[in-house]
DNA sequence: GGATCTCATGTTTTT
DNA sequence: CATGAGATCC
């Protein structure tokens, strides 16, 4: 049988476990989407299930299309009606069938992102006449999503705490505002597929028959909403069979819970459990780092991950001296083995936040080389494509007062902010909304209204587009949709004002323009819940011949031959937000694991001796977990040793002629006074405050006891001077210039 | 009404 | 350092 080729003893009783409750333990690489793929392909041919009654659930879009498309081959596709998503995607497609019995919605809800909730919580907090400053956004953000999460609506809310009651208010006020633009946020979509399942048995019965079959992948990162979710729809008949790994959960701090996987255990006392502990991805000797680094976390379930590939090639774990040498010995190693017949595609290089991808892209492009970053400024993000987004979502949804506010007077056409909130209030009184009032203005002649000139004039053209569009989004498709937008706001005269930026943006407007125009079948309410739902990890595009730049959040689920993992310090990774609670810790370790776990061949480590983590640049502690990884393994010297090579270079590194010195302003920055402190207005004559250091960075020095030794870095603090100063015996010093006296040494 | 500047503010990871 | 809010100037 097809759906059997090629499969250990392990994955084979996975694919053919009989219905029922299955879990899965998959360590990395163990071929968990192998056992996926291949069993829906077995229940299809095998048990004769319909793939119309089978629910695959994935992590991202990409996973699901890569999934389909491997089933699809090995069927011959025969997959009408198979449905497989995200559980976001999975969840926006129940309501939007479901629109008849939710309240509050039609059938043309939208999807609030991140930045449009920020904006619908700014709302509430002006109704509810609470300051912002002291209830910041985020944080209410924080608590509305962690209730949603738990499936807690603003009448459970239990307040235990004075900001919790707040929360509370401000979260009752957001759901009103949602619900009156006929929008959800994230967490709403899960959330109310749930409260639908429990308020109304009939719907969920419906959707219990029809997914006679649930799979999910990386179980490890479900939240309770997810988990009520599947808990509901496989109450019928426990076929569900869930993969993970609770050593590669990374998203607890959106809610992800892998004790899920022992409330698995609980719900399904006879649930089969399979282990998948061998590897066909890396090296022995990467699996053994690996496992010496998640060995330290506790509570785990213990697997015992082999590999036939024995031996392999030593990690290489390298300091640099700062972010950029960090960032140009990366490019360097990837051209030398560019060299021995490598490809582009293979390398991939990972880093714990989107901003430390900055030095790494300069590097790329300095060296001219391929790159792809997946992430960072993402694309949906950027204002252009908000813009013209914000443009299709009020048109496909008149109530969405979000991208209204948004677009209103981009570009601008002389409606400001009285106007604007002259127009609120009389729509207001007249019991309309603003979209609405525009177009009145635009249609009714005799209408009453207290506009007059200008503002009247302004209000009503605008109004007069809205019109238009709102009629025009039924007869024409996106793409051109987004034509009449973009030639009748004159959207690319505001944008593109000639400079590279402008140009840039405009590409990117053009892009967006592209991505309607791939699938012209496509309505614009799927086009508008395709682009609200696109993940991350869905941008990486494998058939580009380039290196790829991801976080190690994005990395999750991919393998590269070479992988490279940058800035391993402390305060990086582990992030310096995690330092105080064992759970966060745990989880950075995971995130460690996880990135080392993408390498088939060869693993590249890296950590810098100073970075600036903003603003100046400090020096670094070489991260905790590389101790944790056995000598042996390594290419190279321990990391004391290590430091004290840099500490050399540093002492000796040449400045003048390096591209890499740091970039120093002439003149230099006015710096901050301090308040002169108590003492040194006692004395006589306190020295005139310094407005100009007296030592460079790259400066020789000689001290009286630490000897000779190089300026790193110096600044005015008061009236002294503070240098740092790398002596290649003793180390990084920081003395006060009034006290050290170091002489200046040219060589 | 709109553009431009300054200042302060706060930064993990993302569906 | 990058973004956002508020003030100031046109």
């Amino acid at each position: 049988m097809d759906y059997l080729n090629g499969l250990n003893e392990a994955q084979r009783t996975a694919v053919t476990a009989p219905p029922g409750p299955v879990l899965v333990l998959a360590g990395p690489g163990s071929g968990k989407t192998r056992v996926l793929t291949h069993r829906i392909v077995y229940l299809i041919q095998e048990l004769n299930v319909s793939p119309w009654r089978i629910l695959a659930v994935t992590f991202t879009n990409k996973a699901a299309k890569e999934m389909r498309h491997r089933v699809e081959q090995m069927m011959d596709g025969r997959l009408r009606g198979l449905m497989m998503g995200t559980f976001h995607s999975t969840c926006a497609r129940i309501l939007r069938r479901e629109t008849d019995n939710l309240p509050y919605y039609d059938r043309d809800f939208v999807i609030f992102d991140t930045a449009d909730q920020q904006q619908v919580v700014k709302q509430a907090l002006k109704d509810l006449n609470l300051d912002d400053k002291k209830f910041p956004p985020r944080k209410m953000l924080n608590g509305i999503g962690s209730a949603k999460n738990e499936i807690i609506t603003p009448d459970e809310y239990r307040a235990t705490n004075y900001i919790a009651t707040i929360t509370q208010r401000v979260y009752e006020q957001y759901q009103k505002t949602l619900h009156a633009n006929n929008a959800m946020d994230f967490d709403d979509l899960l959330m109310n597929v749930v409260l639908l399942f429990d308020e109304r048995p009939d719907v969920l019965a419906k959707y219990q028959q029809q997914y006679q079959h649930i799979l999910v992948d990386e179980f490890q990162d479900t939240n309770t909403a997810q988990y009520a979710m599947l808990k509901r729809l496989a109450a019928a008949h426990s076929n569900i069979l869930v993969v993970g790994d609770s050593d590669q959960s990374v998203y607890r701090w959106r809610g992800a819970d892998y004790r899920n996987i022992n409330r698995f255990r609980e719900s399904y006392p006879g649930a089969q459990q399979i282990l998948l502990e061998q590897n066909y991805r890396s090296t022995q000797l990467i699996l053994d780092a690996s496992k010496a680094v998640i060995q330290h976390n506790h509570n785990r379930v213990h697997k015992d991950l082999f590999t036939d590939r024995e031996g392999g090639e030593l990690i290489v774990v390298r300091e640099a001296y700062n972010d950029l040498e960090e960032a140009d010995t990366v490019v360097n190693t990837i051209q030398s083995l560019l060299l021995d017949g490598h490809s582009p595609s293979d390398f991939a290089v990972m880093y714990r936040t989107n901003a430390q991808s900055r030095s790494l892209e300069e590097a790329f492009v300095r060296a001219n080389m391929p790159y792809r970053l997946v992430g960072a400024t993402q694309f949906y993000k950027r204002r252009e494509v908000k813009d013209i987004i914000a443009y299709l979502r009020l048109a496909h949804n008149p109530l969405d007062s979000v991208s209204y506010g948004r677009i209103v007077n981009t570009p601008t056409r002389g409606i400001g902010a009285k106007t604007k909130e002259n127009l609120a209030h009389w729509a207001a009184s007249q019991g309309l909304t603003p979209v609405e009032a525009h177009m009145m203005l635009a249609v009714d002649p005799d209408v009453q209204h207290p506009f007059r000139g200008r503002a009247f004039n302004a209000l009503s053209r605008f109004g007069a587009l809205l019109d238009a569009w709102i009629t025009l989004r039924e007869q024409i498709s996106v793409g051109e949709l987004m034509d009449a937008i973009l030639e009748q706001t004159g959207y690319r005269e505001y944008i593109d004002d000639g400079t590279e930026e402008g140009n840039d943006r405009w590409a990117n407007v053009m892009e967006l323009r592209s991505v309607a125009a791939e699938d012209t079948g496509v309505s614009l309410s799927e086009f508008l819940e395709q682009v609200a739902l696109v993940a991350e990890a869905d941008n990486v595009d494998a058939t580009v011949n380039a290196t790829t730049l991801l976080t190690l959040h994005a990395a999750k689920g991919l393998e590269f031959p070479v992988v490279f993992i940058t800035g391993l310090e402390d305060g990086i990774l582990p992030h310096s937000r995690s330092f105080d609670d064992v759970e966060s810790m745990a989880e950075e370790r995971r995130l460690f694991y996880v990135g080392m776990t993408r390498a088939e061949d060869q693993l590249y480590l890296s950590h810098s001796f100073r970075r600036a983590v903003w603003g100046e640049p400090e020096v670094m502690t070489p991260s905790r977990f590389l101790n944790d990884i056995p000598f042996d393994l390594v290419d190279g010297v321990g990391t004391g040793k290590r430091r004290e090579r840099t500490k050399k270079r540093a002492s000796s590194w040449n400045w003048s002629s390096s591209s890499h010195a740091p970039a120093r302003r002439v003149p230099p920055p006015p710096q901050k006074r301090m308040p002169t402190p108590q003492y040194l207005e006692e004395t006589a004559a306190p020295p005139p405050p310094l407005t100009q250091s007296q030592f460079r960075t790259g400066q020789k020095v000689q001290h009286a006891k630490f000897g000779i030794g190089t300026v790193i870095e110096s600044k005015l603090v008061g009236s002294d001077e503070e240098v740092t100063v790398a002596f290649p015996e003793t180390g990084i010093k920081r003395l006060a210039a009034s006290f050290a006296k170091l002489e200046k040494i040219n060589d």
